[in-house]
DNA sequence: TTAATTATACAACCACGAATGTAAGTATCT
DNA sequence: AGATACTTACATTCGTGGTTGTATAATTAA
């Protein structure tokens, strides 16, 4: 075949990504081959040696495209607008990350991560969970202690307790979810449950 | 080689079985082969293939050694003696299902399942984290509304909620644990964030 | 401005290992 | 003698990675 312009070979690398999207969250990422992919993007397999590595590189190049939502929850908590009352601050958030997670897109990157995906190669996805998971952590707990400061939370309530139950709360959430995605609606029946554990928690 | 007694044939069998229950847990279930499996329990494959149809038919032994967390939890919350006080009933059942995640034979299990297995032919281990998860919360359900009856639950708290939260706060707390079983102790942090959600809950 | 050159973006082919499933062999228990 | 509990050997499939081929875009030289 012939040489494409610039603008087309980034449109089919995006394309290839595309296709390993949906294939890897069709079949998971361990039983799809990469002449799947490049078949699902109308290519061969040599396009996709041109544009990755190898699966390993390929699947990384699919994570950097978008961001993990836990990693948008530890940014947009620290939107300045919110900063005022922490807890409403934490609450917005949580809601905003909840809502985010149905758009398809993001949807599906993360159940890929979460449940479609063993670890392979040199790539852990525990471990890049693990990191996620922490920094999100200290990032509640700070926010709760200011919270926690401000007299807001319940007596009785440490805002490290807080911090890991509103983090568990919301990991289970997600992970239910990811498994059945019919099953509920995590925008609506997902932020009535934050909603609660924040009445819950609230003085 | 030769034929063996009945009781050594069980005995190798359950050596295949605790090979690939430690060889899935290292290796994750994709990547590891009938070949390692065999090995690692000092046999040959020919040993795997007399026992088991194939991985498939392997795992699906492998589940049916153990019984899943959520589902021995249903089973003691209805233990007689612990039934007067339904909240009660449940924090303590809770305490015994951390706890028993502890024993590296059902941690090992329980992380194959939730994380080191993409599904593979005809078998989903999504559904059945799903099933087990719908049987579990309805049963939560059941015992929250008896809690709720009896003027336990806080106000404004329904018992469906209370389920839910409980539900997702166990989920996420053992999904974390799973990912780095060094970084807290269910037994104790656990128990420690499900005393204070109950607290919390409490009227 | 155009012709020559080189780098690009793939397709097509090939060779290798790895894993699976099956069939045949073998020794021992019953 | 047969069924049993395997081992060994074999055939086949699948995926990977590497190499080669090639039409064309981009670039440089004239």
């Amino acid at each position: 075949m012939a040489r494409k312009t610039k603008a087309e070979a980034a449109a089919t690398r995006e394309a290839l990504l595309d296709a390993a999207e949906e294939v890897f969250y069709e079949k998971g990422v361990a039983r799809t081959s990469l002449e799947e992919i490049a078949r699902h993007a109308g290519m061969t397999r040599g396009a996709v040696y041109w544009h990755f590595k190898n699966k390993a590189d390929l699947f990384m190049a699919l994570l950097d495209r978008v961001r993990m939502p836990f990693e948008e929850l530890v940014e947009e908590i620290n939107d300045p607008a919110l900063t005022e009352s922490p807890l409403e601050a934490i609450r917005l958030t949580c809601h905003k990350a909840l809502a985010r997670l149905e758009q398809p897109h993001y949807r599906r990157i993360h159940s890929i991560v979460l449940h479609r995906c063993e670890f392979f190669s040199d790539i852990n996805p525990l471990e890049m969970q693990d990191q996620l998971a922490r920094e999100c952590d200290e990032e509640l707990r700070e926010h709760f202690r200011l919270a926690h400061e401000h007299g807001l939370l319940k007596p009785g309530l440490t805002p490290e307790i807080a911090a890991r139950l509103l983090h568990s709360t919301l990991g289970g959430l997600i992970h239910d979810w990811h498994r059945n995605t019919d099953s509920f609606s995590i925008s609506e029946d997902g932020r009535e449950l934050v909603d609660a554990l924040f009445d819950l928690m609230r003085r």
